[in-house]
RNA sequence: GGAGGGAUGGCCGAGUGGACUAAGGCGGUUGUCUUGAAAACAACUGUGGGGGAAACCUCACCGGGGGUUCGAAUCCCUCUCCCUCCGCCA
């Protein structure tokens, strides 16, 4: 959410944010309610003031007769501020509800464009292993090794759903340890986090209002699933005051994550690249205004080093304003080449979210012992989304023979084994 | 699922309709005293909103929401969470 304050005071600078972001929102609207707002306010609190007063004058008073001509008088003044409250309610419910559609601000030198295609390439980093045969697709290797069943997945659940058989199944729980230790090392504090929230959780992470259509939910119990391990992490310190130095505070977390997707059918279907269920390590920071830019750095070469030492090409590129995330300022995909698919494939995408998410979530930090408290600022980080890092590992480590090889780093995970075989 | 008991400031805890401007204590900050520290004593002590250049004025907040009343921490309704017990349960 942006500051109401900021926005009444720079609306042309959000204007043309939302430009940028080729985004919709009715800037009109929360001017015209925030000033409806003030107005209102000030004149049920200046009745409020004189009923305050008038009742304490009305309990010391001893004539009867003074007594119910003030009574009478306050309780005429009380129905007026009834109906301003009201109103002032009305209003304030329409202004947030307008308030939380509004994207972040991009950061003062995003690169402009429309669609994933004009993110530009920061680095590329690891040389693309060449094949004396032709790289099969994860689809192919986990099927003729049967370690991916996508048969008795769709048996189970419907389509894009599947089974993890024997390596396969230890293959993707050595990543989700190799990560985490890795995590672990780096600085970040490993959390256990429940997998349903509540609604208030997501509105505060800004999937909420937005995405209401790709989560899954209970309502009777409200109940929502976590789309990512993002959602609890931003409310871990939700309604709270940090102390300065306490930050920057770098989580880690392992979370299955649930999502709709509901992307046009045929659309990534083949293989494990797009689910409705897939596991995660996240990596999430809360820091001080100053700090956010060096930590977004950090959790970029984080997550830079976790690739690296998988053994994975990947290249960094910074999203363009049309690709921005709703919540971020400035992200980074990191993209791991995939030979088997023939493409670059988002592992992670890691996001400073400047105060957005932490107004939200009303989470603050107090820069001394007399200071106001502060909004913190909030990022994010896939230390790796699952399933994808599993397809690079499969198809940059199949051999000409159908194996695939074990990565040196996860050897320790899966004691005695080295290779996959049929 | 059922019965009962709770939720008050950073913490403990009093408060059952009008001086609550929330007692008292702890903690914290500052000051006095002291070579310094401790002790003692004194003052101060939260969050958000509105107005204002500022000083300052004002509104709201006693778990959340709604209501009764001239006036609510206090009365009513409702929800959430915690505790005790009963039932059910992978």
């Amino acid at each position: 959410m942006l500051d109401i304050n900021f926005i009444r005071q720079n609306p042309e600078e959000v204007r043309a944010a939302l430009a940028l972001r080729r985004a919709e929102a009715d800037l009109e609207g929360v001017l015209a309610l925030d000033r409806e707002r003030r107005e209102l306010l000030q004149q049920t609190e200046t009745l409020k003031s004189e009923r305050n007063r008038v009742s304490k004058e009305i309990g010391r008073m001893k004539a009867a007769s003074d007594r119910e001509e003030r009574i009478a008088e306050m309780r005429s003044v009380g129905d007026r501020i009834s109906s301003l409250d009201e109103q002032v309610r009305a209003v304030e419910t329409r202004l947030r509800a307008l308030l939380l559609e509004i994207p972040n601000m991009p950061e003062p030198g995003t690169p402009l464009g429309e669609s994933d295609d004009d993110n530009v390439t920061v680095r590329e980093v690891g040389a693309r292993a060449e094949f004396d045969f032709t790289p099969k697709p994860h689809w192919e290797i986990g099927t003729e090794l049967s370690i991916i069943d996508f048969e008795r997945g769709v048996k189970l659940s419907g389509s894009r759903f599947y089974v993890l058989n024997d390596a396969g199944a230890r293959l993707q729980r050595a990543l989700i340890s190799f990560m985490l230790a890795q995590h672990a090392r780096q600085g970040y504090a490993e959390r256990y986090l429940p997998f349903m929230v509540k609604e208030i959780n997501f509105e505060a992470a800004g999937q909420l209002p937005k995405f209401v259509d790709n989560i899954y939910h209970d309502a009777e119990d409200d109940a929502w699933f976590v789309t990512t391990a993002e959602v609890p992490l931003t409310n871990l310190h939700r309604d709270e005051i940090l102390a300065a130095d306490e930050l920057p505070l770098y989580y880690t977390a392992y979370t299955p994550c649930f999502r709709r997707e509901k992307v046009a059918a045929g659309k990534d279907v083949r293989g494990i690249k797009r689910g409705h269920q897939f596991d995660k390590v996240e990596m999430y920071a809360f820091t001080r205004p100053e700090q956010s830019a060096d930590a977004l750095q950090k959790m970029v070469a984080d997550v830079e080093k976790t690739c690296a030492e998988l053994g994975l090409p990947y290249r960094v590129r910074q999203l363009c304003s049309g690709d921005l995330g709703f919540g971020s300022r400035i992200t980074y995909d990191i993209e791991a080449w995939a030979p088997g698919c023939d493409e670059w494939l988002e592992v992670s995408s890691v996001s400073n979210c400047g105060d957005f998410q932490a107004r939200r979530a009303n989470a603050r930090f107090r820069a001394n012992k007399d200071a106001k408290p502060t909004f913190v600022h909030t990022l994010n980080g896939s230390g790796l989304g699952l399933p994808r890092t599993l397809i690079a590992v499969l198809e940059n480590y199949q051999q000409a023979d159908g194996s695939v090889e074990i990565p040196e780093a996860l050897r320790p995970w899966m004691p005695g084994e080295e290779v996959i075989r049929a």
